[in-house]
DNA sequence: ATAATAGATTCGTGTTACTCGAAGTCAAGA
DNA sequence: TCTTGACTTCGAGTAACACGAATCTATTAT
């Protein structure tokens, strides 16, 4: 049975690298009540089983779509509410959906920005030059192609 | 002679409205000295002509490249110290360059995450239904999509 | 002419989400 | 036994704003 089965345990430093976050942050997640199955053990040390994983790992994603930590512990408490919050959540999770959709335009956005910005010094650091001793050139120079 | 003619002058008001960013972070970053061209009437209010502007709009880009404060300041000064920091500008530049590639593909997954997420609970209050009395399940529900 | 309103200023505190470091505890290896 | 290393708590620091109070000034209404 799945319950004789030692599961593997994970401690922060583990759970850290697995994720690319800090300890610090783990640590703070935990402090914050964003994973409720934390276990700990006979020192009190912060030990993660898969279950803890999968609460962190929702928490890492909602996070990256703008959820603050705050929302993050209510939507938590929503999900171990059970049935009777599903369209709470499912408003949350549009919500979220929609600005993520917005932080994608926007990521694109800045990406063609910088993209524009190294081609241009590329093309002046290949000789195109430009009248340095006049200031205002330097901010042309740095500017004018910020709007494509 | 374009000396002559008088160009428009926003206030800070309207150079937040034209951006979609808060009075109180236009203050913040004429304070950190990031417009270096800000000018100032006779009663001591922030103006901004169009050089201004082309400052502020290259801030906020780069800081959606994820830029800090910081660096946006030392790349300003880097700018306005002309032609003999052209390198150091263009690697500052190819980093973040670097980083917003990084970031969109990010932002990419967060919303991947949460389109499955928005779908797996449409499945749900359209009647799919799940053993609910099981807080196991609960979580199930929540995270089994999230590899995708 | 005075008064109220609107918008600007400075300055100082509050907030979020970490981030760091000191000081202490504990198990394991030389 | 002693040291190393990884964990703990706790408290302070940081970045990038966000907010509000107090004040000043220009314009409009009475």
């Amino acid at each position: 049975m799945k319950a004789l089965q030692k599961e593997k345990l994970y401690t922060v430093q583990e759970v850290a690298q697995m994720y690319g976050i800090t300890k610090h942050t783990i640590r703070f997640y935990t402090d914050k009540g964003l994973i409720p199955p934390l276990i700990r053990d006979e020192n009190n040390n912060r030990l993660f089983n898969q279950e803890c994983l999968n609460w962190l790992e929702g928490c890492i994603c909602l996070k990256g779509c703008g959820m603050s930590i705050k929302d993050l512990k209510h939507y938590g408490n929503l999900c171990l509410k059970g049935e009777s919050t599903l369209k709470e959540r499912y408003e949350m999770i549009v919500k979220y959906r929609d600005i993520a959709k917005e932080n994608l335009l926007k990521a694109q956005k800045m990406l063609d920005y910088a993209e524009c910005k190294v081609k241009h010094y590329k093309d002046i650091l290949n000789g195109r030059t430009f009248d340095n001793s006049n200031p205002a050139n330097w901010q042309k120079s740095e500017l004018e192609c910020r709007n494509n």
